[in-house]
DNA sequence: CTTGTTATTTATCACGCGATAAATCAATGC
DNA sequence: GCATTGATTTATCGCGTGATAAATAACAAG
């Protein structure tokens, strides 16, 4: 009559076994483990993760046999494939202006890529030491900053990189673009604090302010 | 003839024991706690930490009982008692151009604040859910990004805020400023990436950028 | 219905980590 | 010196967590 162990994760107790085709579970555990990562980050524990997918812990390891495995599904999952070579024509289509084109790219990347799950597994990767950050900011640099910079060049009616070559505070410029975004989304989904209902505004706002600077200041020293 | 077990992390072998008075050991025990965590996260383990200290891990439980107490100080430390009160009046003061006076606050406030222990600990502290985050928000709400709406408002010649209350995209719109140098850091400590050297030059140039937007929207939309 | 395959569960190990009790020894006062 | 104090170390507990082996049972084929 000894008290109950419990030492192995049990989905509810009484639950009939669902035996699922592997591709079925292992989307499964994947999902769940995306969801589960972003919340409490890449130390939660298989158990926590098996019990909130409803099935044993043992199983995930049949499906990725250490954790890391797991882990770098994840970040497969989250990371690859979500930047859209299309982004690269919208941005330098010069028939529509430079602010629409932004408000535009912004509003898709906001929706397509800076979710909940993607902004905290970043931060928690980019804490972590993992060489991720680093080469999704080596990506952006070139797909993105470097673009937006061209262009600002071009709204600002100065010579283009092939001339006068980008600076690092060019470069800077065109993050401060980004930072607007993004760290609208780290208040909203890392720190959890309130933040602009009305995103499309925010993105527009955001684009306007942030971008007539960067006109400006090219203008004036490149001008 | 048993191996060795090594189950209490120990000081160097051979190390003479140093005896220490309890306030010189506490601040020792604190301040390696603020560095440990900063880089591995508050999740970091006392053992660790004590090895870095050349102690023994239980002596830290004599200074602190409780993991969560050592965690508890690390925050208090870190986080209070930073803000300087005299940032309000070089804010509100409008003998000086708005310009230099949010270059000459953020460069303070980037070596005062935004050092890499204090940011690592921030989002650390952010993804585990704390209050501290929010808190802090609202403290720079407050006491920052109020204020510098309304000097942006003074600068752009419209009416103050007691006349016209300000809106969220206005406060959204101190946030892109604050952003532009937040979000360096982030790359800097959190991303470990590479950002401009010159970090004045980095601070003149993103308060220019930002700034000057701030203040044309602010007139084409309260003027 | 019977049988085989394999998805899933049960049971368990090994080790790490927070925490505690007791032993040790460096400094201080007499 | 010698004794006392308390800072520090040694030893150990209990539990949680990654991982593995063996048992079980859901489904498909015949």
């Amino acid at each position: 009559m000894s008290a109950v162990v419990e030492t192995t994760s049990a989905p509810e107790p009484g639950r009939v076994r669902q035996r699922l085709s592997p591709e079925e579970r292992e989307r499964q555990i994947v999902d769940g483990a995306i969801a589960y990562f972003a919340e409490v980050g890449l130390s939660g524990q298989t158990r926590e993760l098996a019990q909130r997918l409803g099935v044993t812990q043992p199983l995930i390891y049949r499906y990725f046999p250490k954790k890391q495995d797991l882990i770098d599904r994840v970040y497969e999952e989250v990371f690859v494939g979500r930047w859209q070579s299309s982004w690269a024509d919208l941005i330098a289509d010069r028939s529509r202006p430079l602010r629409e084109r932004l408000i535009e790219f912004y509003g898709t990347y906001a929706r397509d890529v800076l979710n909940y799950e993607w902004i905290r597994i970043y931060m928690f990767a980019g804490l972590a030491g993992e060489d991720i950050n680093r080469r999704y900011i080596a990506l952006l640099e070139e797909r993105l900053l470097r673009p937006i910079v061209t262009e600002v060049r071009d709204a600002a009616g100065v010579a283009g990189p092939d001339a006068t070559p980008i600076t690092g505070l060019e470069i800077e410029a065109a993050w401060h673009i980004h930072a607007a975004v993004f760290y609208y989304f780290v208040r909203k989904h890392i720190y959890r604090a309130k933040t602009e209902p009305d995103l499309d505004a925010f993105i527009a706002d955001a684009v306007d302010r942030t971008l007539l600077g960067a006109i400006e200041v090219t203008r004036r020293e490149l001008g």
